[in-house]
DNA sequence: CTATTATCGTATGTACACAAACGATCTGGT
DNA sequence: ACCAGATCGTTTGTGTACATACGATAATAG
């Protein structure tokens, strides 16, 4: 055994979101495991269908995303058909994506297993505690 | 534009632990980028300093990581010479990894970059409102 | 109008993260 | 002593996540 001073590695504000996430996710694949959806496709779904046709490059900042990371996310929602792309008409370095019809039927089926998934992970907390977690994490930004 | 109810990608709290934990990742690596360690390099460096022999699967359940994951992290570390093997007498499965003195070193002098990760982390909120976030997120699990 | 600077999409490489499947080994119950 | 089930480590495959570098195109400055 060696003494790292201070150091507990489960106090540390790093590990706990880490490990947080993780948790969250879990639950996040549990209800859309019938989808076949990650939560960063999920993500980019949403957005998508907010925007109506969007850039790769806005979505990945809409949606905290690395154009590198956003690229393979754009690739395998495109495989599924779930989105269709568009010539920028004004920039031709531009894709536009929109969601297909399949990708406007799946993401209304699916938005509900979204909220649910909040709810859950937010479960061990009550209404006022909840609303506390979410206005301090909002602040770590 | 569709409308999708209520549901606000940026409310979410699976979206908001992901953003949180890469603004956490990236204040750790700008920390650690002289000493090339990743958070899970570096929390399993902690963890084996800690337990003075533990073997991989151990060591993941310390750390959060499964197996598959903690092979990878273990066989970086080896590369280096930041951690020792030994076979376990009593479990011929078993191998039990502990910290060179290359690893005890180094530990040494990077556990300072841990704290300060941790205190710019959470920088945007005051002393309690520290408290409160690691409380009420140590509940998320 | 041209030269610099920025942005868009693409490509490559490294590192988590987890599911699933596997053989080797250990353990508890009979 | 044996067998059934658990555990240990490994392998393979998919999907983030980000740095870095690149060519094409756009926007801006002079």
């Amino acid at each position: 055994m060696v003494n790292n001073g201070d150091y507990v590695l489960e106090h540390q504000i790093g590990h706990m979101l880490r490990r947080a996430h993780q948790r969250a996710s879990a639950i996040f694949k549990a209800n859309f495991a019938a989808h076949d959806l990650t939560p960063t496709q999920f993500a980019a779904l949403v957005k998508i269908a907010d925007e109506g046709a969007v850039s790769q490059n806005l979505l990945g900042r809409l949606t905290a995303m690395d154009p590198a990371t956003m690229k393979g996310v754009i690739g395998r929602l495109y495989k599924r058909r779930l989105i269709t792309s568009n010539h920028d008409s004004a920039d031709r370095r531009r894709t536009l994506w929109s969601l297909s019809a399949a990708g406007r039927k799946l993401l209304g089926k699916v938005i509900e297993a979204g909220l649910a998934t909040s709810e859950q992970t937010l479960a061990p907390l009550n209404g006022k505690e909840q609303e506390t977690l979410q206005k301090l994490l909002s602040r770590l930004t």
